[in-house]
DNA sequence: TTGACAACATACCGGACGGTAGGTTTATTG
DNA sequence: CAATAAACCTACCGTCCGGTATGTTGTCAA
């Protein structure tokens, strides 16, 4: 007989639902009392867990954030040699994701929508919000770095620059799609991010 | 001797005493009584002009974030012959003007942070935020348009989707300066900005 | 079997929120 | 010089917020 508690999962469940509120509405626009009713618990479980709504996204951006980041961008590109090939198949994986959740286009970036919004509000956040940032650029530039050895990303090119303009470049984009929600747009801004890839390539 | 009472004025202050609230917090987090303290006037006065917090939401779109757009770059790229060059002047002032006030670095594009705030949260804003992208995007385009003419720029450039990437780059490198809070990041970004508007050339 | 503690649930608090009711002051107009 | 409407102020309301205090239930080691 399996234990009627199971607090691993509970605190996942937590963290969980939390995400998807932050996602859809905002942090600050989110209340604890939709948390604990979406995780389908109490708010004595929550407060168990959590000191309060500040530690409640920390943990959130740390424990469940950072492994999007790190299962979508820094696993996928930690063995590459062709950076520009392989970031496209990174797209068109999300893009195909996307277009079986078609609702996502109006969320946007669960990343970006926390860190525009909380950046300027709370150091801590920002702060934890910017390593994700940094994981990320960093494993651009490193598969840029690899690229450019294996002659399949021109020498000239600053991996480092580049890393960083390709992420806000995919940020902005993502931004402006949440705003426009229309197909045409979305084809305009895939054309852009593509033209920009294939800039740097010898 | 003038009069007490100036209407258009009053209303004006509750404008931009909103909108410069909703900058540096958000529309969410900013409460009616900080626009109202901040304005030098009471709540009466405010629900006088208002119907409500998100009438005054629109009314500060419509009335003031629209005239910025106007004045910094539909105004100036209308008579463009030359975008690229353009563009970077642009881009150039707001720098200046960001050196002179550099906490603004903090506090992003007013424009980007309501429309990621509020496009997935009331879709009357999302329409209106739209409405001045789509004003900054075809003041873009039209200027890209009139460069591809006089020849300076690539005859094979799509002014529409460099036009909505390009915003979408802007958009985005100011959304990750808020977060890096460097200079040095800003720097590769002013790069990778300066080096997609060099791909626009012949 | 029984403490002891973790894992929850219930009920509640002070305060801030958006919004309203009703008054008072100022300017305009016949 | 009223009368009237716009321009504004004061006081207040119901609701929801984040957070707390305290209780109950399950788990497990001794």
């Amino acid at each position: 007989m399996s234990p009627v508690r199971k607090p691993e999962a509970t605190r996942m469940k937590i963290l969980e639902s939390a995400l998807d509120l932050f996602h859809r509405g905002s942090f600050t626009g989110t209340s604890i009392n939709q948390i604990v009713e979406k995780a389908g618990i109490t708010k004595g479980a929550l407060f168990h867990y959590f000191r309060g709504k500040i530690e409640l996204g920390y943990a959130v951006v740390d424990e469940v954030l950072k492994g999007h980041i790190v299962e979508i961008w820094v696993t996928p590109l930690a063995t590459s040699t062709d950076p520009v090939k392989d970031i496209s198949g990174i797209m068109e994986g999300l893009q195909k994701e996307l277009h079986e959740c078609p609702e996502m286009l109006e969320l946007g970036c669960p990343l970006n929508n926390l860190a525009q919004e909380l950046s300027s509000l709370d150091d801590g956040f920002r702060q934890k919000l910017l390593e994700l940032y940094r994981a990320w650029e960093e494993a651009l530039e490193k598969a840029l770095r690899t690229g450019i050895d294996a002659g399949n990303v021109r020498s000239d090119v600053d991996p480092k620059a580049a890393a960083v303009t390709l992420v806000a470049l995919l940020e902005g984009s993502i931004g402006m799609i949440k705003v426009h929600q229309d197909l045409e747009q979305m084809g305009h801004l895939g054309n852009g991010i593509h033209y920009f890839l294939h800039c740097l390539r010898p």
